[in-house]
DNA sequence: CTCCTTGCAAATCTTTTGCAAGTTT
DNA sequence: AAACTTGCAAAAGATTTGCAAGGAG
């Protein structure tokens, strides 16, 4: 069976970019971190550690790349740095997130919740849906158990 | 009837803020191009017409604090700036955008689509929504039209 | 050789902050 | 006077770019 990073190197390939070490450990870096949302300076951060020569231009050159070939997709939670989630294979839409405001904690929904949102969308507003963000900004079951035991002992 | 500035300043004074010859200067233009989506940048060119004495860093610290009382809502579109929207009175939940990737276009959408989702999420995910953002990327009525001619005469 | 890619440093862009001066109460 | 607010300039942080050097075909 081929491996995640073969596909991925085919995909670079078919747009006639290559596979350098420096992209390589790029990648593999977002495989072994696929739930984190890493910012660029985090790939940089954890790329040096295998890679000590790697620059951090090189990390926003491949990161910029593979966005545009939709192997990353680029998001934004709101505090000033951009990050980077890898698509799921064969994900027909990105997935959705739950950010606590208390704890910070990102949590991601796989669930395509929008497909009747997308239609009413698409027939309402006569607008052919490409993509999406969804981010939900609340309260974690953690943070509200917490809540609870400080109301009860407060 | 009072107006829509007489409430902000309510609402400043409520939380111990004064609405100063400035702050009102922000509002303003933020009143006047309510549609807009304008950037930090935008807004201080906008405040800079009519008031030209007025620093860009006390346009950053008014929108920060328009942004805490939920007078604006504070966006973010990919694009590396911050956009601030006037937060429509009444209004339970932040409305929802279209952005079109071939023109740029950003249309907003006032109805809450998200009922249902929302009730999935706080129910399965146990999680405590308090905001979201939704935008969609796709390509909107005109742009489709303008394709669908460029194939007919091609 | 030619084209692509990289590393480094410098540049750019957005946003924040320190501080002295001005205002309000 | 005490607290809040402002303008300016400097600082900070994220990202991009110029360029000379390295590497693959």
């Amino acid at each position: 069976m081929e491996s995640r990073i073969e596909r991925i190197k085919k995909q670079l390939h078919s747009a006639s970019y290559k596979l350098t070490p420096q992209r390589e450990a790029t990648v593999r870096v977002l495989l072994e971190h696929e739930e984190d949302h890493l910012s660029a300076e985090d790939v940089y951060l954890l790329v040096k550690e295998k890679s000590p020569e790697i620059g951090l231009a090189t990390v926003y050159r491949t990161l910029e790349l593979l966005t545009e070939l939709k192997v990353v997709d680029k998001i934004n939670f709101g505090d000033g740095v951009s990050r980077f989630d890898l698509r799921k294979e064969g994900a027909a839409h990105f997935h959705h997130h739950l950010i606590c405001i208390e704890c910070g904690a990102v949590e991601e929904i796989q669930d395509d919740l929008l497909e009747d949102v997308e239609k009413i969308v698409e027939r309402d507003w006569r607008f052919k849906i490409k993509d999406h963000r969804l981010i939900f900004h609340g309260i974690c079951w953690k943070c509200q158990e917490k809540t609870d035991i400080n109301k009860k002992t407060d």
